[in-house]
DNA sequence: ATCGGTTGCTCAATCGATGTAGCAAAGGTA
DNA sequence: TACCTTTGCTACATCGATTGAGCAACCGAT
């Protein structure tokens, strides 16, 4: 208190005359089965908080080969998505008594596998680790280090994974849009429905162009493999793809499935140059979610990921502690 | 390496046929002053290095008094400034070498004051708290435990704090969005220009009222303390707000300074219900910046918080390691 | 008076890494 | 040969909390 130093066990234990042992069991709740009298623990008790004591958690940590600490390790947060993960994850970190730690390690393999082997040396009670690019290896420091860990966003075939339903929200996000617009007509390449942004070779715009072909398929809706413009997740890139489409077709197309928040930013951009009037006869949707991009000037429907319902998930696999593979999709909300 | 359990420096003493303070010495950097010979020291190095060694941090962070943990308490990450403040955290903690361990701890003063206590008993080598409710209790805590510490956003009087300058901006907004809009008169509410959300005794928006006040006054365009509707920061409260200055003027006002994004959702929510014409004749201004909100239906002007810049400061006076009391404002970006 | 059982505590080892102090051997000088 | 210096390492205490083992005092029963 007085001298600004952190007291230990030690400090309290002179000042109550007795030994750091009892100290310990008095502050945790094991005084009771080391047979303390209740007189002694409230003693010792009061002193604690006398002087403002609070444990070193590194000692406990490395005496218990266990830290209290729940990692996180995700891309970034710019995100909207990936930061309703962290909420969510603080959240249920909380709720089992654990502090979160949420490290960004970004997009790159090798920073992420730092950060896993980093939290690793803390001694993390459990990982969580979010659109991973290299899922591989960072399952195998996990396995290795006996840590319960489980992938969100992007899974991994070795270990405990939860993702959105990505075929299954882009077979109903195609499927509304497609019925919103007029019926296209297979010689009128601008009365398609488009599918724009996110690489085929990314397992998560894969699935979802699969929902996409699948269901365009089903409603005799798909004509061209033109019509799906993996043009990447940058917002600029998008912006040029969809430019050149408006260019080809000299007009925009009568629908349009955006793949992910950062494409429809570019999309965005492109409409905002438009007349009013072209824009309205067209139809779009969008794979993600912004509470802006609800209030733009046309209709726009849009596939929510269940960040909370994820974590949920994720945490039910921590919690059984298990390391098996084991892939869970959670459903999609339109919006 | 094959039993899966975590090697420490006496395995690897085993094996080298070393002993351990030779093994520590030789994974760091001080081998040559405690004169191993290069010989010994890569073996050793080859050993670990064979076995998957990384050490064990909580052991080391308990010797040394000192953990590699950079500690950041944040309210919530929704909020787009906020993830962004976290983000650039998390590059300059690891520009340090050190972990960077992010907490969302909520608004509440107790539930904020706990998550700083706990990362202090982790030994954090520092701790940036953001949005602090109760400053002061935060600042005790981490003088008490000699935590070097710094507040964002929200300032505390006690410690080391870089907030936005706000009043700065406030005004900067206030001068442009008068600029935009026809000379107010003081008998026409309709044609005056009002300040909407926050809660007067924050010191965020405090100062963004007083950069308002002052500028309207000068530009003799403050005729009534009800051009001020400090209504709070949820969109909802924002909305009714809104709707209620409509139905009382019959319109909206000539203009309209929207204080933070959360209440904007709100204004934009409103105004998707009125007629395209009936918003043109309005000016808008908003201060918090959404990529989103640049692409709404009408112009916008945003000011934008410069998280980056903010961050860069706030590390500064950590590196400084100064203890007293010392505001920075850093300028905000008009969009 | 002795024994067994309970009560209320203390002792000392432990977790893993660090770092000071110091030992033994080799080499150099007087 | 005795003495000092340098080289290359090891021994051991330390950080603070936890926990198994164990000790002393006391009670009641034989």
């Amino acid at each position: 208190m007085k001298s600004g130093q952190k007291s230990t066990i030690y400090d309290i234990a002179r000042k109550a005359g007795a030994s750091p042992s009892a100290v310990s069991a008095a502050l945790s709740d094991k005084w009771k089965q080391r047979r303390l009298k209740q007189e002694t623990v409230e003693r010792i008790r009061q002193i604690a908080r006398d002087e403002g004591y609070s444990a070193n958690l590194q000692a406990r940590g490395l005496r218990k080969a266990e830290s209290g600490l729940a990692g996180m390790v995700l891309p970034d947060h710019e995100n909207r998505f990936f930061a309703e993960l962290s909420q969510q994850f603080a959240r249920e970190a909380h709720a089992r008594g654990l502090c979160p730690a949420i490290v960004h390690a970004g997009r790159e393999a090798d920073a992420q596998l730092r950060s896993v082997e980093s939290l690793i040396a803390y001694s993390v009670d459990l990982l969580m680790i979010a659109g991973a690019t290299e899922p591989l290896e960072l399952a195998y420091a996990c396995r290795k280090a006996r840590v319960r860990h489980v992938f969100v966003d992007h899974p991994c075939i070795e270990a405990p994974s939860v993702v959105t339903d990505n075929t299954a929200g882009a077979t109903k996000l195609t499927q509304t849009l497609l019925n919103d617009m007029e019926a296209p007509s297979a010689s009128d390449p601008t009365t398609w429905l488009y599918f724009l942004g996110g690489e085929q070779h990314l397992p998560a715009s894969a699935e979802r162009i699969l929902g996409f072909r699948q269901e365009t398929k089903a409603s005799q809706a798909l004509f061209d493999p033109e019509q799906i413009l993996a043009c990447g997740y940058e917002s600029e890139k998008a912006e040029k793809a969809l430019a050149a489409l408006h260019a080809r077709l000299g007009q925009l197309p009568a629908g349009l499935f955006v793949n992910s928040i950062g494409c429809l930013e570019g999309v965005l951009r492109f409409l905002s140059r438009l007349p009013e009037g072209e824009i309205s006869k067209s139809t779009f949707g969008c794979f993600d979610y912004d509470p802006f991009a609800t209030l733009s000037r046309f209709p726009l429907r849009m596939v929510r990921q269940r960040a909370d319902l994820m974590v949920g998930e994720a945490f039910r696999q921590l919690d059984a502690g298990a390391f098996e593979p084991n892939l869970i999709r959670v459903p999609t909300q339109l919006i």
